[in-house]
DNA sequence: CTTATTACGGATATTTATTATCCGTATTTA
DNA sequence: TAAATACGGATAATAAATATCCGTAATAAG
């Protein structure tokens, strides 16, 4: 059980793109050369980012992605949520119907609360989406001030200046 | 991002296992049955419980699995990660050293801190696994005596007594 | 108007993980 | 001795993750 690397990639392109200057854009490629990582497959992602409202890109040459809203209102799990879904990590297939004596399953329509198996997987999910929910990618750029050194953050910033206007 | 299904069927089993009396075994195969899945393939999950020392397999006529120690000295966490592996479910592939102003990877042998990325993810983590870790197999059984109808109860193991005497 | 550049989305290939089955070996009870 | 069992290795089938390709529409600049 592994989240797949979009999430990663998703992460740390926010990351870029909460510290970019308002009304400034990075285009797919540039991200993706940044990170060294595939292009077209990067852009996947980019785009689950932004049919989520998270990011939102805008066409023709100047173009590229911003973030859509403040820093502070995004969150990791909104981010997390973008690519890799909103589905539970547990999935209950009912295997409790298979019993021999099991009650009979409700009828088509109804629903039937979940079993205590399944309620404590959920409640164990829901404090992982709790946690991540907690943190901004505000509260992220605040870290990362703290702890990259100035010189790489603007060596970072210099070297994307400087592909953005060749 | 989703659990196997061993998982499942780790929980239900050892669920009902926890049941049993003292000094009683039930093979594989009638686990299997009981819930309606593949025997083979559920006797890898089996296996892997009993390698983590969960549940001990004895063999020969009147062999089978029972629970290895107190159901209240087991918790979901354990359960999950005999099948699941104890793996972080986000993985970091340090993309941030191909950044063109990165920092130098550590030398060979030395290890760096996490970067504030990985941190967020991995404490959301250790709450998902901390939850699982506040549950045991003790608590489980207290719920479902609560739960689940007394008829469905006993049928279940008159069923699975019958059968092992068969 | 034309051209270059970009996001977007559909289709498809490749690789890896999950799911499932098969079978031989060792151990234990009757 | 024979039947039943756990155990573990090998392998096949299926699904999911990873990656690439290409066509379309929009936009900015010359
Ligand atoms: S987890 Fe609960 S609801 Fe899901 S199959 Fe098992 S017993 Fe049934
Ligand atoms: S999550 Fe953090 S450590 Fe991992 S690649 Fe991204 S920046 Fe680097």
């Amino acid at each position: 059980m592994q989240l797949k690397n979009h999430v990663e990639w998703a992460l740390h392109c926010c990351s870029v793109l909460a510290a970019l200057p308002e009304d400034e854009r990075i285009p797919a490629k540039l991200l993706a050369e940044l990170h060294g990582i595939p292009r077209e497959y990067l852009s996947k992602a980019l785009q689950a980012l932004s049919s989520a409202g998270i990011i939102s890109g805008t066409l023709g040459p100047t173009g590229g992605y911003k973030l859509a809203r403040a820093p502070g209102r995004i969150t990791f799990l909104d981010i997390v949520e973008a690519v890799e879904g909103k589905g539970r990590t547990f999935v209950c297939t009912e295997i409790r119907d298979n019993m021999p004596c099991a009650e009979k399953p409700p009828a088509k329509g109804k629903t039937r609360r979940p079993c205590a198996v399944a309620r404590v997987m959920y409640d164990a999910d829901k404090a992982w989406r709790s946690h991540l929910q907690s943190v901004t990618l505000a509260d992220l750029a605040k870290t990362v001030e703290k702890e990259v050194p100035l010189r790489v953050l603007k060596g970072n910033a210099e070297w994307l200046a400087a592909k953005r206007n060749a």
